[in-house]
RNA sequence: GCGGAAAUAGCUCAGUUGGUAGAGCGCAACCUUGCCAAGGUUGAGGUCGCGGGUCCGAGUCCCGUUUUCCGCUCCA
């Protein structure tokens, strides 16, 4: 099976199994919304669950809080997404490329620019010494005419820039006679506006004033909270906050399943730290997070760091972790040192004071920030998409299995009685009231227990606990192992111990 | 957003030159059944993605539309 086919299958098969649904799927579903179903809420809880535990309660200078969805609108503001986040957008029909209609813009009057450059340049040649620039630039009719030519183009840019006139915008690539730098045609669509974060109306007479954003990153909850968790907390640097919540972005082109979402969930831990200390703890982040999905025990080979060549503006050292998906290795994770960026522009724009005060230096600062940002949903899929295996057996059947982490696995147990009748549906049912309060448990007694067996595996239930009629006497059962198939016969007051050692987060948490 | 492909039962799919909607698996009930997808009986489940058009008649032909996949494009 290719790649590409396995995870045609894979998503077949979490739809199948009850792991993920394509949204609204009775109304013909919604671009790239997807809902999990029963057992993927629980494998997806789980993941959050082993992600929380490893920040708050591993480290004792790591708290956690839930922010709001909705912020004031001057946060993303100071945060830049709202310049960063809105792009006019215009393609080009004969080479269906897309280009930035304000790029175009830019690009063309650069290029007026270079003209007139080049008349002085020719100029200077021409008069040697006695060239005065300054003169030859208010005189010569053939720079004065670009020169009016750049100023009229210009003063229509800004307006339109200030007033997000579309159609101005195309009007102006129309008139300049702007081409296309692939086809060389101007034949273009309209210019249309890109915001890659949803607004919303705030109160219920909306007007322009009432409009809040969706947030596209967690991480500015955790900012504009700095100052409160710091002080009610009484946290010394370096400690951290960490958050899991949804976040929102209107995408271009969402795709590739869960991989890319409008609506999607992160989890998101800022370490704040003495400024000139960051780059040591961005590799202590960079080290420990790789810890933490190594422990999974899905290979270390299939992960692998990205380090950042070219930097956003607000970090000064940047890395991602990648992992081999079905499509390639992707971005699993980032981990970036975001200098002051964040609090430094919220204490401006805010004109609150978010500084600390080092009792070791006796100097007051910005804390600097290095922040760990992992996809839910991303993670999701790479536990998924590597647990998926279908295994020709010796008698020449297939038997599809996820091999999820048993930490992660939604059920922990079936417990199975090995036929219908004679009392032993009974004794099952009293085994599942004993597991259920510490593992989620399955019972099923309907069908061959073959069959049970395959529809556990391919659930990714690492155990099967069956009853017979021995057990009747002796109080043990025969528990069945998801990966080797193999069986043991266990007391069944055992069974909660070794269950414990086997599938408890707990036990995935110490081994880190 | 552009180009290509696809959409039929819960799942995987078949459906001939346009002529009464099919299979396997799954699901429910009962019987049978002693450890790796056993067998039997019965039953439920489909306005063929949606909307128009052509035709005596459309799952099938035409147009539009929605969603998905692949490739561009975009990507704090």
């Amino acid at each position: 099976m290719t790649q590409e086919e396995l995870f045609k299958v894979l998503v077949a098969h979490c739809k199948e199994y009850g792991y993920i649904f394509p949204s609204s799927e009775i109304y013909d579903g919604l671009a790239a919304v997807y809902d999990y179903g029963q057992l993927g809420v629980e494998l997806k809880n789980n993941i959050k669950q082993y992600w929380w535990n490893a920040m708050t309660r591993l480290n004792e200078n790591i708290v956690g809080i839930d922010a709001a969805i909705f912020m004031q609108p001057k946060t993303w503001v100071a945060s830049g997404h709202v310049s960063a986040f809105n792009d006019p957008l215009i393609d080009n029909k004969d080479s269906k490329k897309r280009y930035r209609a304000d790029v175009l813009i830019e690009d063309y009057l650069a290029k007026i620019e270079e003209k007139i450059n080049k008349e002085v340049e020719k100029g200077r040649r021409k008069f040697g010494d006695s060239f005065d620039e300054r003169k030859f630039r208010e005189t010569n009719p053939n720079v004065l005419r670009e020169k009016a030519h750049y100023e009229e183009v210009h003063n229509r840019y800004v307006a339109a820039e200030q007033a997000n006139d579309l159609a101005e915008y195309k009007q102006i690539i129309l008139d300049c006679g702007i081409v296309c730098p692939i086809s060389g045609t101007r034949n273009w669509t309209d210019v249309r506006q890109f915001n890659l974060m949803f607004s919303t109306q705030f109160g219920s007479v909306g007007d322009d004033s009432s409009k809040v954003y969706l947030r596209p990153e967690t991480a500015q909850g955790i900012f504009v909270d700095y100052i409160n968790v710091q002080k009610t907390g009484r946290m010394k640097i370096p400690f951290g906050i960490a958050q899991i919540g949804k976040a929102f972005r209107n995408e271009v082109v969402a795709r590739q399943f869960i991989f890319r979402m409008r609506e999607f969930e992160q989890m998101e831990m800022e370490f704040f730290v003495r400024p000139g200390t960051e780059m040591e703890w961005f590799r202590k982040w960079k080290e420990n997070r790789m810890k933490w999905h190594v422990n999974l025990g899905m290979g270390a080979e299939n992960y692998r760091f990205h380090d950042h060549e070219k930097l956003a503006h607000y970090a000064n050292a940047a890395t991602d972790i990648e992992f081999n998906f079905p499509f390639g290795f992707k971005e699993l994770e980032g981990i970036h040192s975001r200098t002051d960026y964040d609090l430094g522009n919220h204490q401006q724009l805010s004109g609150k004071k978010l500084q600390y005060f080092d009792p070791e230096t006796n100097e007051s600062y910005v804390p600097y920030c290095v922040e760990t940002s992992i996809g839910v949903d991303r993670m999701f899929l790479a536990v998924l998409s590597h647990s998926y295996t279908v295994e020709k057996l010796e008698n020449g059947e297939s038997r599809v299995v996820l091999r999820l982490p048993a930490a992660l696995a939604p059920v922990k147990a079936a417990v199975l009685p090995l036929i219908k009748k004679d009392g032993l549906p009974e004794y099952a049912q009293k085994i599942m009231d004993e597991l259920k309060y510490d593992f989620y448990c399955q019972y099923d007694e309907k069908d061959s227990i073959g069959k049970r067996y395959r529809r556990q595996d391919a659930i990714g239930t690492p155990f099967c606990i069956t009853v017979d009629h021995e057990t009747l006497n002796d109080n043990c059962v025969t528990v069945r192992d998801r990966d080797t198939m193999q069986q043991e016969r266990v007391p069944v007051a055992e069974l909660r111990s070794m269950l414990d050692r086997k599938v408890s987060l707990n036990n995935l948490l110490r081994n880190l």
